[in-house]
RNA sequence: GCGCCCGUAGCUCAGUUGGAUAGAGCGUCUGCCUUCUAAGCAGAGGGUCGGGAGUUCGAAUCUCCCCGGGCGCGCCA
C-alpha cells in the first residue's frame, strides 16, 4: 500500500509542478527521520528553487497551498527549509491495506509475458555445497517475488552432463577404481551416492595433478565419447549425472526449492542447438574467422568493453574488416579445431530461452522426483505429448550465476546484439553474486589446515574439486539437529512428528534468512555459529513473532470473542492520538510490503524482502510488549489490536513466504 | 598491464535514483519472565563513512587521484 500512495503522490506533484511552473522534474520521495514528519516527503523545492531562482521553502509553500487534495494524503506541509512532507490518512490507509493484505494476487502489466529465471545449475558430479544453496536460493527467492507480483515464471534448472567435472568422475569410477558399468549402477542405488562422488572427485583431481599430461589425454578421451554418447564412458557417465541430479533435487526440495525444467546439456548437443545458432552467427557477421594472429582459425566475437553506443561497435566493425586486427579482449567461440567453447554453446541456448534458434527440444518427466514434486527435462528422443510448452520465448530471462562469470555473460548477450537482438540482449538479466567462502575459524573446524597466508586472510575459498566446502545436506542436519533440540526442550507435548516437523520449518527458515539477508555481492563468510543462530536478524526471529501472534489468536478464540465491530471512525481516531502513534508505525509497516517487494524487482535484490520481514517482525514485538492485547478493557480498542496483529501476521506470513520460510503453529 | 567489485561502530552487514541528526544485528555493560511463548523487550556505550581534492544549496552515495583488499582477463567450463 505505501508504494501505491505515494506513486500517487509523486504522479499528483509531477502534474501540479509542470502546470503551476512548467517544469517536467521526477519527483524524489523519501521516508523522513521522524514519524512526526509524516510518511513521506519531497526534497522537489531544492531542484526547483535553482530552476526557478526563488527561495525553497517559498515554493514549498506554494505547492503545499495549491496541491488540492491527493487521495490518501491527509495533508501536505513545509518543513525544515524547504521539505515538503505529506501526511498519510491513517484510517484510509488502514481500511486499503486491510484489503491489500487479503488479496490473493496482484494483476500487473505485462505479467502474462514469460519470464524465465534459470538457478542451482550444479555440475552433476558431487554433492551441493553451500555455495550452490546460495545461487538456488537467491534464484528461487527471485522466483516468488516475480510471482507475488504478478508475473508469469518458469524455472529452469541447466545440466551440463557432458562436461569435464562429469568426466572426471567417470575417469575416477572406470579407471582409477577399475570398476564395471554394473558396479557403479549398484554403487548409484545407494543413499549419499553424491557423497561418494564428492570424495571420488576430489580424489581424481589429484590423480590428474600427479600427470598433467595423461590427465589431458584421458579427459579429451573420456569428453569425446560422452559428447558422442558412445561406449562404457557414455553410459557410466549417464548414471552418474542422471543419479546425482536426483540427489540435488533431495537436497533442494528441503530447502522448499522446486523447478520446472531440467534443461540438459546433452540435448543441446544431440539436438545441434549450436550448428544452428553457429549458422545464425556466420550468417550475420557477429563473428569472423580470425585468418591470422594467436587466435588464427578461430571464430572470435570481436569485443570491447565499453563499446556502448553504437558509434562505438561501427569503428569496431570498421577496423576489424580493413584489417584483421587483433584484440585481446576477444572472445573466442569455435576453436581451430572446430570445437565449440562453453560461450558458444550459451548463445545457443539463450536464443532458445528467446525462442529465437528455431528450434526445440522434447520433454518427458524426470523419473525420480522428490513426493509430489513434478519435473520435466529435455530430451532428443520421443517427448511426451502432454508436456508444457517450455520453448514458448521468453520476455526476459534471469540467469542466476556467481560474479566471477561476469566477462562471459556479457559476450551472450552482446551475441545475441550482434545478431540482431537488442531487446533480449538488454533482457538477459545476470543475476549475479559473490561467492560463499569459510571462515577461517570454519575451516579449521572442518579439519582444513590452513596455510600461514590462508590464516590471516577473513575468509578461506571452498573448492568442489578439492572437495573442501559444507555440504547442503550436511548443514542442513546439523540445523534440523539443533532446532529439534531446543523444540523438544520447549514443547514436550507435541508429538515426535510434528517436532520434526517444526523443526525443519525453523532450520529452513534459518538458513534461507541467513542467505538472503546479505545483498548479492557482499561476500559471505560461513560459519556454524552464524548460520545456527536464531537471534536477533535470523528467520527464527521473523518466525517466532508469528508464533506469538498466533498464540494470541489462539487463547483469543477460547475466551470472550470479541463482536465489537472496527469502524473506522474508531481506527482514524485512535491513530491519529497521542498514544495511537505506536499502532500506527505498526499499521504502516504492516502496509509497506509492496514498498520492499517493488525495490527487491527493480533491483533484483531480495535482500529488501528480507529487510522487510525482519523490520515488521521488529515493529510487532514493540507493539506486543507496549499493549496486552487480550486483556484490554474497552471492548473496541481490543477488537481493533486484534485486528492488527492479524493484518501483521498475513503481512509478514506472507513476506516469509516469498522468502521461502514457512511459519511454524508454535516454536 | 587492462577491466570490474569492495573498504561504513570491536565483529558481520544495511543505507533505491545525491537529501533532514549515518542505521541494524552480534558482542560488551545494566535492567525486565506467577501476564498473549524471554528464539523476546528496554537502556548504555561504540563512527575522521579507507585518505585527499572536486561538483552541488546539500555527498557514505557522483567525478578525479592515492592507499588497502578481492575477482576477472584460457583454443577450461
Amino acid at each position: 500500500m505505501y508504494q501505491e500512495l505515494t506513486n500517487r503522490l509523486r504522479e499528483a506533484l509531477a502534474a501540479h509542478v509542470w502546470e503551476k511552473y512548467g517544469v517536467e522534474l521526477a519527483i524524489v520521495l523519501e521516508r523522513p527521520p521522524k514519524i512526526e514528519m509524516g510518511e513521506a516527503a519531497s526534497p522537489v523545492c531544492f531542484e526547483l528553487a535553482k530552476r526557478l531562482k526563488k527561495a525553497p521553502r517559498q515554493i514549498a509553500q506554494e505547492i503545499a497551498n495549491s496541491l488540492g487534495k491527493v487521495a490518501g494524503i491527509a495533508r501536505v506541509e513545509v518543513a525544515g527549509s524547504g521539505y515538503l512532507n505529506a501526511y498519510f490518512d491513517r484510517g484510509a490507509f488502514w481500511e486499503s491495506t486491510q484489503r491489500e493484505a487479503s488479496a490473493t494476487r496482484q494483476e500487473v502489466e505485462g505479467g502474462r509475458e514469460k519470464i524465465i529465471v534459470e538457478h542451482t545449475s550444479i555440475n552433476p558430479n558431487k554433492a551441493a555445497h553451500i555455495g550452490h544453496v546460495r545461487n538456488a536460493v537467491l534464484g528461487d527467492t527471485m522466483v516468488r517475488i516475480l510471482r507475488h507480483a504478478g508475473h508469469r515464471v518458469q524455472i529452469q534448472n541447466y545440466i551440463d552432463n557432458t562436461g569435464v567435472q562429469v568426466a572426471d568422475v567417470v575417469i575416477g569410477f572406470l579407471r582409477m577404481e577399475q570398476r564395471t558399468i554394473t558396479n557403479v549402477m549398484t554403487l548409484a542405488k545407494e543413499p549419499k551416492f553424491d557423497y561418494y562422488c564428492w570424495d571420488l572427485y576430489a580424489k581424481a583431481t589429484n590423480f590428474f595433478a600427479e600427470d598433467a599430461e595423461r590427465a589431458g589425454m584421458l579427459r579429451a578421451e573420456t569428453l569425446k565419447a560422452i559428447e558422442e554418447n558412445r561406449g562404457e564412458d557414455a553410459e557410466v557417465a549417464q548414471v552418474v549425472a542422471d543419479t546425482i541430479v536426483s540427489c540435488h533435487l533431495r537436497t533442494m526440495a528441503r530447502l522448499d526449492i522446486y523447478y520446472d525444467l531440467l534443461a540438459r546439456e546433452s540435448e543441446i548437443l544431440h539436438l545441434k542447438f549450436w550448428d544452428a545458432a553457429f549458422e545464425m552467427l556466420k550468417k550475420s557477421g557477429a563473428i569472423h574467422l580470425a585468418a591470422s594472429g594467436k587466435m588464427a582459425g578461430c571464430w572470435v566475437l570481436p569485443w570491447r568493453e565499453d563499446a556502448k553506443d553504437a558509434d562505438e561497435v561501427k569503428e569496431v566493425k570498421g577496423k576489424s574488416t580493413e584489417e584483421d586486427e587483433e584484440n585481446e579482449q576477444d572472445k573466442i567461440i569455435v576453436r581451430s579445431n572446430g570445437t565449440v567453447t562453453y560461450v558458444g554453446k550459451d548463445i545457443a541456448y539463450q536464443l532458445w530461452k528467446f525462442g529465437l534458434l528455431g528450434k526445440d527440444f522434447h520433454y518427458k518427466k524426470w523419473p525420480d522426483v522428490p513426493e509430489g514434486e513434478t519435473v520435466w527435462a529435455t530430451t532428443s528422443r520421443k517427448g511426451d505429448p502432454d508436456a508444457p510448452h517450455f520453448g514458448e520465448a521468453a520476455a526476459t530471462v534471469y540467469n542466476v550465476i556467481d560474479t566471477r562469470q561476469t566477462y562471459p555473460q556479457k559476450v551472450v548477450a552482446e551475441g545475441l546484439r550482434r545478431l540482431g537482438h537488442p531487446q533480449e540482449a538488454d533482457n538477459s538479466i545476470h543475476l549475479s553474486y559473490e561467492r560463499v567462502t569459510l571462515t577461517p575459524r570454519c575451516a579449521a573446524e572442518m579439519g582444513y589446515e590452513l596455510s600461514p597466508d590462508e590464516a590471516k586472510k577473513p575468509y578461506v575459498e571452498v573448492s568442489g574439486r578439492k572437495g573442501f566446502g559444507v555440504k547442503a545436506d550436511d548443514l542442513m542436519d546439523k540445523l534440523e539437529a539443533a532446532t529439534l533440540g531446543e523444540v523438544q526442550q520447549r514443547h514436550p507435548e507435541m508429538n515426535e512428528d510434528e517436532q520434526k516437523r517444526t523443526a525443519h520449518a525453523i532450520a529452513v527458515g534459518a538458513l534461507r534468512f541467513f542467505l538472503l539477508k546479505f545483498t548479492r555481492n557482499a561476500i559471505i563468510a560461513f560459519d556454524f555459529k552464524d548460520a545456527l543462530s536464531f537471534e536477533g536478524e535470523t528467520g527464527p526471529y521473523c518466525q517466532y513473532a508469528v508464533v506469538r501472534i498466533r498464540g494470541i489468536r489462539r487463547k483469543g478464540a477460547e475466551g470472550t470473542v470479541t463482536s465489537a465491530a472496527v469502524t473506522p471512525e474508531f481506527v482514524g481516531q485512535i491513530l491519529a492520538s497521542a498514544e495511537g502513534t505506536g499502532l500506527w508505525e505498526l499499521v504502516l509497516a504492516a502496509g509497506s510490503l509492496d514498498y520492499a517487494v517493488d525495490a527487491a524487482i527493480a533491483t533484483q535484490e531480495p535482500a529488501f524482502v528480507a529487510k522487510y520481514a525482519f523490520q515488521l517482525a521488529q515493529a510487532f514485538n514493540l507493539f506486543y510488549h507496549k499493549h496486552h492485547i487480550l486483556s484490554e478493557a474497552d471492548e473496541q480498542k481490543r477488537a481493533f489490536l486484534l485486528r492488527l496483529t492479524e493484518l501483521a501476521e498475513a503481512q509478514l506470513v506472507r513476506a516469509l513466504s516469498l522468502l521461502g520460510i514457512k511459519a511454524p503453529e508454535r516454536m
